[in-house]
DNA sequence: TAATTAATAATAATGGTTCTCAATTTTAAA
DNA sequence: TTTAAAATTGAGAACCATTATTATTAATTA
C-alpha cells in the first residue's frame, strides 16, 4: 500500500498512516470525501485507548477544533463502523460506544459488574467452537460478541 | 415448595405457578405487592414466546385489561429482572428486548444481520472454557452473553 | 467561470425510557 | 373499626442519546 499523505497534522503518527488510507479508500468508493473534520475525528478515535463514547471523544476534539459539532461526529463514527475501523457496542444505559477494529487483535469483555471495568481476552477454543456451531446451523459467520458479567479481583476485597 | 395460589385468572397455568412465586418472594422481601397489574405483566411475558419488548407485550396486555399503562410495563419488566425471572438485552437501535431466565435451559445467540432471526444454541465446552478465562482473571462469574452474527441459511440462497 | 455535489454547524425532531404527581389502593397501627 | 402511612397506579411531562433538517459553505467538475 503506497502511503503519500501530507502530514499537515501533528497528531499523525505512522501507525495512523494506513487507516487514513482506508478510510480514504471507503469514502473514494463512496464519493464521500476525506475533510479536516473527518480526519481530526478519525484522530482523535485512533489516539483513545479503550472503548470510546462519543461524548468522550466530543470534549477532545473540541479542544483540537472548537468548530467541529457533535452531529458530526456521529456522523464519522458511523462511517468508520461502515468500513471496518470501529466497532459499535451498545451498552445498556442505551449509548453507544466503539472500540478499534483494525489492526487490533480480536477479543472478547469481561465486565465487572461492579466498577464496569472491562478486561479483554482471547481465548483459541472459544472461538473454534463458535465456527462448529455456525456450521451445524448453517450460518456464515460474520462477527461476534462475547461478554463475560462478574465481578473482578478487585471488587472481591 | 407449597404452591397454594388462588387461581383467579383464566391465563394462569400450572407451569407459571412457580415463576409467579418467585416474583412474590421478591416482592415480599422488597415490601412490595403482587398487584394485578404486575400479576397480568408476568403472566403476558411468560406466554410469550421467544424475545420481547415491551411494545409487544404492551399490545397484548391491552387486549387483556385496557386499563395498565406502559410504564407499568416498563416498571414491571424491570422488577423482573430484578428478580432473575427475566434478562434484559439491548438491541442495536437502542430499545431493550426482555427474554424469560427461570426454567430456561442456558443458550447462546446466532443471529442473522439479514433477516434478524435468532437462533438459540448450547454449547458445553464454550461454556466450560468461559470459567476457564474467568478464573484466569480472578473474575467471579455471574452471568455471560455470547452472540455470533451471520448470514442464516435462508438469507444465503 | 458557473453549475453541481457534498459537507458542515446549528438546531429541531425523534422515540424509547424514566420521572413526576395527584389519585387510589393496600397495609399496619391505634 | 378508624386512621395514618406506605406503595402503586395511569397519564403525561421530561429526559437524553441519536438522527434528521436546513441554510450555508466548501470542494469538485464541466
Amino acid at each position: 500500500m503506497v502511503l503519500n499523505f501530507k502530514r499537515e497534522s501533528q497528531h499523525i503518527n505512522i501507525s495512523m498512516l494506513e487507516e487514513i488510507e482506508i478510510l480514504k479508500g471507503f469514502l473514494r468508493e463512496s464519493k464521500l470525501r476525506l475533510t479536516p473534520q473527518r480526519q481530526t475525528i478519525l484522530e482523535v478515535f485512533l489516539e483513545y485507548d479503550g472503548h470510546a463514547e462519543v461524548e468522550d471523544l466530543f470534549l477532545i476534539i473540541q479542544e483540537r477544533d472548537p468548530t467541529i459539532g457533535i452531529a458530526t461526529v456521529y456522523r464519522t463514527m458511523n462511517l468508520l463502523v461502515e468500513c471496518g475501523l470501529a466497532r459499535e457496542n451498545v451498552l445498556s444505559q442505551g449509548q453507544k460506544s466503539f472500540e478499534k477494529l483494525y489492526h487490533q487483535s480480536h477479543h472478547d469483555h469481561l465486565i465487572c459488574t461492579q466498577c464496569n471495568k472491562i478486561v479483554e481476552f482471547e481465548h483459541p477454543l472459544i472461538e473454534k467452537y463458535q465456527l462448529e456451531v455456525c456450521r451445524a446451523h448453517g450460518f456464515t459467520l460474520r462477527q461476534h460478541k462475547m461478554e463475560i458479567y462478574g465481578i473482578c479481583i478487585d471488587c472481591q476485597k
